[in-house]
RNA sequence: GCGCCUGUAGCUCAGGGGAUAGAGCAACGGUUUCCUAAACCGUAGGUCGGAGGUUCGAAUCCUCUCAGGCGCACCA
């Protein structure tokens, strides 16, 4: 039994008799906002107060006199214009921590109307390795997945792997002409990591070379545009001058970004042209461009080859990723990639052609549809297909595979307009009601509020990102248990161990703690902080906890086992009650939105809380057995709450640090 | 030019129709013979970018506006 749906069916029975439909009433009750107005709170009678034609007052004492919640709740008591201020009987809070006690689901009850998701997370190119961008679509997602699950839904994982595009031309191009034998035998993946950065860097070499008088010419025909803007009289109109001063700002500002992106481009020739065996490659290869393009189109048309390489390349290239997974303990249920679809793709366009909602424009087969400017490209002119193509085709498979009630995408924000056509597009085909959602969420920065990248400008990759924070957990973790009042606890194993789990945990909370929609600034420091709302701060406490237990040489299993009842004396102990009962509702909270953030938002307070407790009600020494017992077990039930909380967001506890 | 997102304390961020807008960090003050002081308690800090509007009630919804970010047919 979770607190606010039983709240609300309670409601609902009073409710029902003055409304047709009370679903939006009831969610106008909500906790409350402030300790000193109860527990909970119903603001139903206000909006009511128009419908019904009588004062919000006199709506809520009718309400409270038909309401049953005697069981839960002290006498409800009308507050303000019409506020109901419900709290719970202190009874009832301990039947249901004693309840919780013994429950491996912490008394959290599953959904009763379970659903079946499909979730589409990670997804990244198999080819080239992972970097900071791809952590916090796999690790919002695997929240997600995990907290969805641990309600009782079906959900089926599915990391939508890109292994079919031009990166694997891009391999496939280096390795027939720049492989290292060697290097290959032996290290395998290495090698083709080289070969696509080596190709790539080619391929963007020659772009960059033939873009370079493009951006030339419209730099100068910029800083013309301001310079004949600054030229323009003042007109001695306020607005007009007004107007033209702003249009000079974005000029200017024009100006910067044109200069910008060629001292880029010009930067990323000199990088080539000053390496003289790079240089040399460049000039051998001079189409390597559309070389790549044309190894990827025949490996697309069935080229014996190409194929044979792909199929070389491709499971060390799965394994390698795997590792990455592992070290983060993220699983999937099926990597359905790119290439499982590739032979559906042009039934897709045909279907779309037969119903007429396809046709031809400028030789590409476009999905035109109302609210959109531009239309959905399913077929390029030059007859390839495109990642809409696979999207469609991906949807179609997953809807007749697994029969979901809702697809999720957590991917960037930046895709957010062909999502919005991809889901239009979709219901053209008329799928059944399967609710799409585009779960996006914005950028990682730097200090510099600006993409995180590295200092000469580089993505970070994931791997050496892992490595930096676990390392600093380490030297975190060796400080905190140095400074020990008693002297250092940890062997050197053990250190590695905690600062492995911590510098993980660090990582995967600073993606999840904040609101998925938000930019967010990635600091070490900041996410290693053992003060605030971190992961260590809550491994911290979950590790104090645990060290309660040990000092007293408490068998917490058996106390589980042995019926004692907890009992609510002290304020701080009733906080702390109701804090603990509130798990569900966050959970509740992240699936009503599919915001994890809600979960870090809630394990802090609770852990807050805890702590608060923890320092007015001494535990260990408490006086009477039965208050020691009580609070033992409130303890534990907070150590498992945190515990299991930071289970569904993919981090590991630590017993001690 | 069009579209989407963001703007909340010095900093990093919650809150997304309800009562006096919150937290962490930083600052200042207090608490330790006492279960890890990595704690706890308190003080100070805000025209919620700005202006209108809707509402009994707006940081929250709508319109306009300013500032920043990101996207805008044949890359994914």
């Amino acid at each position: 039994m979770n607190i606010l749906p039983e709240l609300k069916s309670r409601f609902r029975v009073v409710l029902s008799e003055l409304v047709d439909d009370p679903t939006e009433l009831l969610g106008m009750i909500r906790p409350a906002q402030d300790a000193k107005f109860g527990d909970y709170q119903a603001n139903v009678a206000m909006p009511l107060g128009k419908t019904l034609g009588k004062p919000p007052r006199e709506i809520a004492t009718e309400i409270v006199s038909k309401l049953d919640v005697s069981d839960i709740c002290e006498p409800p008591e009308i507050a303000g214009p019409g506020f109901i201020n419900l709290r719970l009987k202190d009874d009832w809070l301990v039947f249901r921590l004693n309840h919780a006690v013994g429950d491996q689901r912490l008394g959290v009850a599953a959904d009763n109307e379970p659903r079946t998701y499909v979730l589409d997370y990670s997804s990244p190119n198999v080819a080239k390795p992972m970097h900071v961008g791809h952590i916090r679509s796999t690790v919002i997602g695997d929240s997600l997945s995990r907290t969805l699950r641990f309600l009782g839904h079906q959900v089926i994982s599915d990391n939508h792997l890109g292994d079919w595009g031009t990166q694997f031309g891009m391999i496939i191009y280096g390795f027939k002409h720049f492989v290292d034998r060697n290097a290959y035998e032996t290290a395998p993946v290495p090698e083709l990591s080289r070969l696509y950065k080596l190709v790539n860097q080619l391929v963007e070499y020659h772009n960059a070379k033939a873009k370079l008088p493009t951006l030339e010419s419209e730099l100068a025909a910029r800083t013309e545009a301001v310079a004949t803007q600054r030229s323009q009289p003042a007109t001695g109109d306020k607005a007009a001058d007004k107007k033209a001063k702003k249009e000079l700002g974005k000029l200017e500002a024009k100006v910067t970004e044109a200069a910008e992106t060629l001292a880029a481009t010009r930067a990323k020739l000199a990088a080539v042209e000053k390496d003289s065996k790079l240089s040399e490659l460049a000039d051998q290869h001079p189409n390597i461009a559309s070389d790549v393009l044309e190894e990827t189109a025949k490996l697309h048309r069935g080229d014996e080859e190409n194929r044979r390489l792909w199929d070389e390349f491709l499971p060390k290239c799965r394994e390698e990723i795997q590792k990455l997974y592992d070290r983060i303990d993220v699983k999937f249920d099926f990597e359905y990639g790119e290439s499982f679809y590739h032979d559906r793709l042009a039934g897709v366009v045909e279907e779309f052609e037969k119903h007429g909602l396809a046709r031809e424009s400028e030789g590409a087969i476009c999905v035109f549809m109302d609210g959109f400017d531009a239309p959905m490209i399913i077929r390029k002119k030059d007859g390839a297909f495109l990642y809409a193509t696979t999207d469609l085709a991906t949807i179609q498979f997953r809807i007749q595979q697994w029969k979901p009630d809702a697809i999720l995408y957590v991917v960037d924000h930046r895709q957010g307009e062909h999502f919005e056509k991809f889901f239009a597009a979709a219901k053209l085909c008329g799928y059944p009601d399967v609710e799409l959602c585009h779960v996006s969420f914005g950028t990682v920065l730097g200090d510099d509020g600006k993409p995180f990248k590295t200092r000469s400008g580089d993505t970070v990759g994931l791997e050496a990102l892992l490595d930096e924070a676990v390392q600093r957990a380490y030297s975190v973790v060796s400080q905190n248990d140095d400074t020990k009042p008693n002297g250092p606890e940890l062997g050197e194993a053990e250190r590695r161990r905690v600062a492995d789990a911590v510098g993980l945990g660090a990582i995967k909370y600073a993606d999840l703690s904040h609101n998925r929609t938000s930019d967010y600034v990635f600091s070490y420091d900041k996410m290693l902080a053992l003060t605030g709302n971190t992961a260590t701060y809550l491994q911290y406490s979950y590790a104090r906890v645990n060290g309660i237990f040990s000092k007293g040489s408490i068998d917490i299993a058996k106390l589980r086992a042995d019926g004692t009842s907890i009992q609510i004396v002290e304020p701080a102990e009733r906080a702390l009650a109701l804090e603990l009962l509130r798990f569900s509702d966050a959970l509740a909270d992240v699936v009503e939105d599919y915001r994890p953030n809600q979960l870090t938002n809630y394990l802090f307070q609770l852990t807050k809380v805890f702590f608060s407790f923890y320092e007015q009600c001494p535990v260990l020494k408490a006086e009477a057995d039965q208050t020691r017992n009580s609070r033992l077990l409130l303890c534990d039930l907070t150590a498992r709450t945190i515990r299991q909380g930071l289970n569904l967001l993919g981090i590991n506890v630590i017993d001690r640090m």
